[in-house]
DNA sequence: CGTCCATTTGAGGTGGATCAACCCTAGTGG
DNA sequence: CCACTAGGGTTGATCCACCTCAAATGGACG
């Protein structure tokens, strides 16, 4: 099906010659799709479109060029924990295993670049510097597992929602102002909490002054140490 | 601190010569300290000794020889959260990057095996094979903390001590028995509840015969299967 | 300009936390 | 060898943070 969508959708591109080593997070994916002999296919997904399953083959590697992607596991009545949120630059669906631990979803269209598992894995074992960064992304993400462990086992509602802020002020807040690109359900199945709890909060939030809204998910911290104190 | 412990209670081992690829998780560390030139140093910890603190410089990589270890993560006012307890065979306090995320301690008198990361990450750097079971490791452990972040962010009490009592009995289960290393408050720590909630339904679990205790923390699983239902 | 979600807000219920005894058992010292 | 003690575990009563259910509001898009 992938296969399938990505005869009728994907761009081809070939990466020529080689790059400069990465510098900033929006460059993880350069210094491997850098390297002699690694294909980048750029690919779209629409708005909630799956784009691997919990449990499929990994048979590629992606990374974020526009949009957002959600990553998350089911139980069988449906709860749902999403376990990180990708955005323009992040490196996901990395796995040294055979299949993918998470699901992954579209939540606005989005745009990707994907390099085959097998094509980087080969890579890898020809050059450590590779394997090296293979290795430090995927303990990144074991770090941010770890603090999330810590926000869903211990934190209160409110302490979860500063959190989730002062993490999306962090990584896309341009000219102090966030855009979310993730609907309330979607927050919620993040931080453990339901979508009223997270919108109340917010509410408290408005209410406090320490944020202001131009729209729903139009957001400007206004006290950012106000916030961290809330946040435990 | 640690380096006057190890000259006063260290017994140093030169692994020698080559010994077979792993073949059980028991033997993960084998596959590293195998190698020429990486030196184990065996090392005791009495019940309760902190083994390192959370953002201290990562200077050994361990594996555990005897006993048990919780790996943490504290808030300000003192919340926990437990996001491993390692067995052994079990390795931890691996990281590439400086410093350790999490605190580690015995949680029983525990034996363990050190080996520099210095040392490691230099064999990484000429034997891809390293490198590559380095990757493997971490994985294996952003694996688990993903499971654990659905069970924190959606399980009920319930479901949550089903699933640890089936995760411990795999682990740690001799003749169709767990000894269990840690206290009441551990686990509750571990699963995001107090300990009062992991007495009930442990207490709940026993009432229905799918559990039979010898002892607070000597437990035999009567019926599997009940479990897993129970574990949503 | 109407429709459809997403979001907010309100009212009430509840699962797990908190607070408080009490019990059990392993270790200690007489 | 036994009485004593302390820490861990169990159980009960009550509380409350967050969930659930419900309704109103708002904003994006055809």
């Amino acid at each position: 099906m992938l296969t399938q969508t990505l005869k009728t959708q994907a761009i081809k591109t070939q990466i020529g010659g080689k790059i400069a080593p990465a510098r900033s997070v929006s460059e993880q994916f350069g210094a491997i799709a850098g390297h002699a002999g690694l294909v980048a296919t750029e690919f779209s997904y629409r708005k909630d479109e799956e784009i691997y399953g919990e449990d499929e083959p990994a048979e590629y590697v992606y990374q974020v060029v526009s949009g957002a992607v959600r990553s998350y596991k089911l139980l069988s009545d449906g709860r749902r924990q999403i376990g990180a949120f990708h955005l323009p630059g992040d490196v996901f669906g990395l796995e040294p295993g055979q299949t993918h631990r998470l699901a992954a979803e579209a939540i606005i269209a989005t745009g990707a670049r994907l390099v085959e598992r097998a094509s980087l894995e080969r890579s890898a074992s020809t050059d450590v510097q590779v394997a090296r960064k293979l290795w430090a992304m995927t303990a990144g993400e074991l770090r941010h597992a770890e603090d999330h462990m810590l926000l869903l086992g211990r934190k209160t509602a409110m302490e979860r929602v500063a959190t989730f802020l002062l993490e999306m002020d962090r990584r896309l807040a341009v000219a102090g102002m966030m855009a979310l690109p993730m609907c309330r359900r979607d927050i919620g199945d993040y931080l453990g909490l339901t979508l009223e709890t997270v919108s109340r909060a917010l509410s408290q939030l408005h209410a406090k002054r320490i944020l202001g809204f131009s729209g729903a998910r139009q957001i400007v911290l206004r006290n950012r140490q106000r916030l961290h104190n809330l946040d435990a």
